[in-house]
DNA sequence: ATCCCGAGGG
DNA sequence: CCCTCTGGAT
């Protein structure tokens, strides 16, 4: 896929998506990397609910590591894998203290030196938080990259690149949220729902599938 | 049953 | 590369 058609892609997804603002609900990096840190493997209702309250009650880092493991723990229980999470994000909060004078750091080996922070926790971080050119890249964004031609790859690292290399620097800041979302619930791994895809025009899947009520595909 | 906007450990 | 941790939603 061409640099342009790359662009046009990451494009229609940004025109077909809400305002950055809207889908940003944590604008500091520090409720940024525990409500991600949180996200590993549970819904986002369930993470979404967990983190209004626990952020009410400890808004900061310091606040966080007073509340302790246990404190923490009261916030999470609904959502899956919660004891070590609230383990992870006890002692998080207290390293950033200890070794970050409180504050996120903002280059990788620092953030995945945190406990329950691997690589695509620290890209979302580096990304969303701190303007870096890094993508986060999950199973969904892998599938879509390699379908559609937007970043091939065999590796995870190769996508990151492919899509940090091709999407539009002024989109790169919301892109890995516009694809995951296009990932998870449109170009989904068993029955990808072409017929209604913004994309599609930009897309080099071979086995577009069409709605079975429709013959042709929509007009881009 | 299967999957989830993963990470850590073997 | 494999496995495990875990509750909730579909």
């Amino acid at each position: 896929m061409s640099r342009k058609q790359a662009a046009a892609f990451i494009q229609a997804l940004a025109d077909a998506n809400p305002a950055p603002e809207t889908e940003l609900r944590f604008s500091d990096p520090f409720t940024l990397l525990v409500a991600v840190v949180l996200s590993a493997q549970a819904t986002d209702a369930s993470v979404n609910k967990a983190t209004e309250t626990l952020f009410a009650a400890a808004p900061d880092p310091a606040a966080m590591a007073a509340m302790g493991e246990a404190g923490i723990a009261v916030h999470i229980r609904r959502i899956g894998l919660w004891q070590g999470k609230a383990k992870n994000v006890a002692a998080l909060a207290r390293l950033l203290i200890e070794r970050h004078d409180g504050q996120v750091p903002n280059d990788r080996t620092a953030l995945e030196a945190l406990p329950g922070v691997g690589r695509k926790t620290a890209n979302v971080v580096l990304n969303v938080a701190f303007g870096q050119e890094a993508m986060a890249v999950d199973t969904h964004i892998f599938r879509l990259g390699n379908r559609t031609g937007l970043a091939p790859g065999k590796t995870v690292r190769a996508v990151e690149d492919g899509l940090v290399r091709r999407c539009p620097p002024a989109l790169l800041r919301h892109a890995h949220h516009w694809l995951i979302l296009h990932g998870r619930y449109m170009c989904k791994a068993r029955a990808p729902e072409c017929w209604r895809c913004v994309a599609i025009a930009h897309c080099n899947y071979k086995d577009k599938i069409l709605d079975p009520g429709r013959r042709s595909l929509p007009a881009p």
